[in-house]
DNA sequence: ACCTACATATAGAGAGCCTACATGTAGACT
DNA sequence: AGTCTACATGTAGGCTCTCTATATGTAGGT
């Protein structure tokens, strides 16, 4: 997967495996690599300093907790961060929409 | 359209619009945006440098052609231009199967 | 003692898309 | 004549995000 392809929609993705319930980092990759059916591998440098981000601009909150010895910083979607997502998720279909009647040009235009 | 999203499709994008037949940087703006049904404005400072690095790498090859008194740099697909776009076409669909199956998880994973 | 899995974090590089600006022709309108 | 819009190309610099590489530390297995 070419990282570049990526670019913005990170959010989408991130904000996304965090809505059913809260998880930590770590977890967050796995689920990522998981829902993707192994299609997505985003390196932890990738993923830490966005979760911050969001984190930053409202969209997540986080709290420490201890599991077996090993500390986690558990991120939870905010009302803003849900907002958010149903945002990232319209414009996801208007983004696939537009690209693809580029890429795949046919009868099929409304 | 957030423009981050287009980070890593522009190529493909251009040189899908060039597929059919040769274009000029203007046209192929408009090009864009007619088959995106509005969706897609490039600005033309995005545009003309990708296309001078398509030119760059061998994916497009341009002449200068004078219509009307103006001059318009004409660009075409190589054949390895060709086989690059190919290579977009079902990188996109890989790209969008993953994220959309993160976006939109359901009981429809193979 | 060593290795792997788990877990988080930061610095710096790299790339490409955007804004803003510069330049010029043709044609229409006032 | 002067102005405006559409057509047409181009560059400089900024911005932001993703990646690579590195650092740190715990737990458990061999």
């Amino acid at each position: 997967m070419n990282p570049d392809a990526l670019r913005g929609h990170m959010d989408a993705l991130l904000l996304s495996v965090v809505e059913a319930g809260p998880l930590h980092g770590y977890a967050i990759i796995e689920a990522l690599q998981e829902r993707s059916g192994g299609a997505l591998s985003v390196p932890t440098g990738t993923v830490y300093p966005a979760l911050r981000r969001l984190e930053r601009i409202g969209h997540l909150s986080s709290e420490w907790a201890t599991v077996g010895g090993r500390k986690r910083r558990t991120y939870r979607l905010t009302d803003s961060g849900r907002r958010q997502l149903e945002g990232e998720r319209s414009a996801w279909r208007e983004f696939t929409s537009a690209i693809g009647s580029v890429l795949h040009p046919g009868p099929n235009s409304p």
